[in-house]
DNA sequence: GTTGGAATTACTGTATACAATAAATAGCTG
DNA sequence: CAGCTATTTATTGTATACAGTAATTCCAAC
């Protein structure tokens, strides 16, 4: 593919490009590969992302890339250091409070919403994506487990039938997912899986209020369980570990 | 008028554009420039926003301006149809609807906190902005006064402490302004100018509940001010104009 | 005069070349 | 051999060339 200047111009040679996808499919498939490998923690905060060791894996030109990753950025899943390129996003715990406390606000106000338009439907499928979190959790896949725990979240967010906060949440809950790959504990995934199907049972019999509330302990938990120790720096203090 | 093949390579440009600033700043000022065109309505919703044109204004290449047109993008504030090219946002009724839910959601949930952190200091610079709203407004720049105005929602979401939901709510504060541009009256800004200062009263007061029963109020009479009926299509339903 | 279709034009999408800068390394010099 | 500077290397930033596609115009035919 070096010598890709075939000089036919026919067009078997635009179909052969377009064999499966449009472009702009492959950019969006692109974007969700780097963003799912980033809340999955299998890309760790920290870890740079040069622009043509990926583009080299994704087989596109790095001004693909470059678009991927300033959305990232913008998502705030990447910090774009200028000069410096990208690197996966390490959350301050500062950060970390105010998503949790974003979470708090958005998600708990949305429940009255929520309870309002949930029906069997859509009950059913929570309760299919709490079975699947549980099951990822069991079987130790705690990182899918917790991507499927933020699928949850943001569905609950979609039914609310509100897409400008949906949309919100769903970034709240990625930048979530990276909090609690630096500050959480290993092996406790921050939802307790129970917890969520108790919250479609409250959402099921139309209770707002009762909903409202559990999601906040809910929310309360996840943050409590975070170790909040600012993780070491990449370039230790000498003067501190040595005296002066 | 694109004579794009001139020959000569002002490479001196390069220079220039970094005579008093550094590239990125220069694409943050194109950013602004461009994102407070929209906002002020200098740019209509429905316009388009080719590649080149922006890139002959600005002095660029099409590369940075693409970039920008991306940002704008994921902000909303500009639509990007495949092969069509960017223009303004033109907000739908919908769309207005979930914005304002979401302002009365975060804005509101945010007063108690902003009351909590309310000094001398921040009361003065928000006073400070609501004149300068209400001097635009007196002298006729309805534009700029809805600026301001949206710039006053914003720096109280920033008083609040908490960045991710301060950004959140500059989001909301400039489709707002877009919505505005579509639904509002001529002549009639949403926000009530004084109502900006009796809100600053309340806050200063340390009186929470109060500031976000106020600012419910507010929200909900610009909401109100607004006339939801869809504009009419370009390329008018013939068929239902002259029947079947 | 309208319609259908071909040629032209205008614009976006993508890759690539080259410039600029920060990091790494080597080569001096005391 | 330590510490500093020069050179090389790795990597990002920007412009531009070219390809591909939608829109437009023009022309012929009915």
């Amino acid at each position: 593919m070096s010598d890709a200047q075939a000089p036919i111009k026919r067009r078997a040679s635009v179909k052969e490009t377009k064999d499966g996808k449009e472009g702009d499919e492959r950019h969006d498939a692109i974007y969700r590969a780097v963003s799912d490998a980033i809340v999955e923690q299998r890309l760790k905060p920290g870890a740079r992302l040069r622009e043509d060791a990926l583009a080299d894996v994704f087989g596109i030109s790095r001004t693909g890339i470059r678009k991927i990753l300033q959305r990232l950025s913008l998502e705030q899943l990447v910090t774009l250091t200028p000069r410096r390129g990208a690197s996966v996003t390490r959350p301050t715990a500062y950060e970390a409070k105010d998503v949790f406390d974003a979470r708090q606000l958005v998600e708990c106000g949305l429940m009255p919403d929520v309870a309002r338009r949930m029906g069997e439907k859509e009950a059913a499928e929570l309760r299919e994506m709490a079975k699947r979190e549980r099951q990822a959790l069991r079987s130790g896949q705690q990182s899918v487990a917790i991507r499927f725990s933020a699928d949850f979240h943001v569905r609950l967010a979609q039914l609310s039938g509100n897409a400008t906060l949906a949309e919100f949440v769903e970034r709240l809950c990625s930048r979530s997912s990276l909090i609690l790959a630096v500050y959480g504990h290993r092996g406790h995934l921050g939802c307790e899986s129970h917890d969520h199907d108790d919250l479609i049972g409250y959402l099921e019999a139309g209770n707002g209020e009762r909903a409202k509330a559990f999601m906040s302990r809910h929310l309360k938990a996840i943050e409590a369980s975070l170790s909040m120790v600012e993780e070491e720096e990449n370039v230790p203090d000498l003067q501190q570990i040595f005296g002066e």
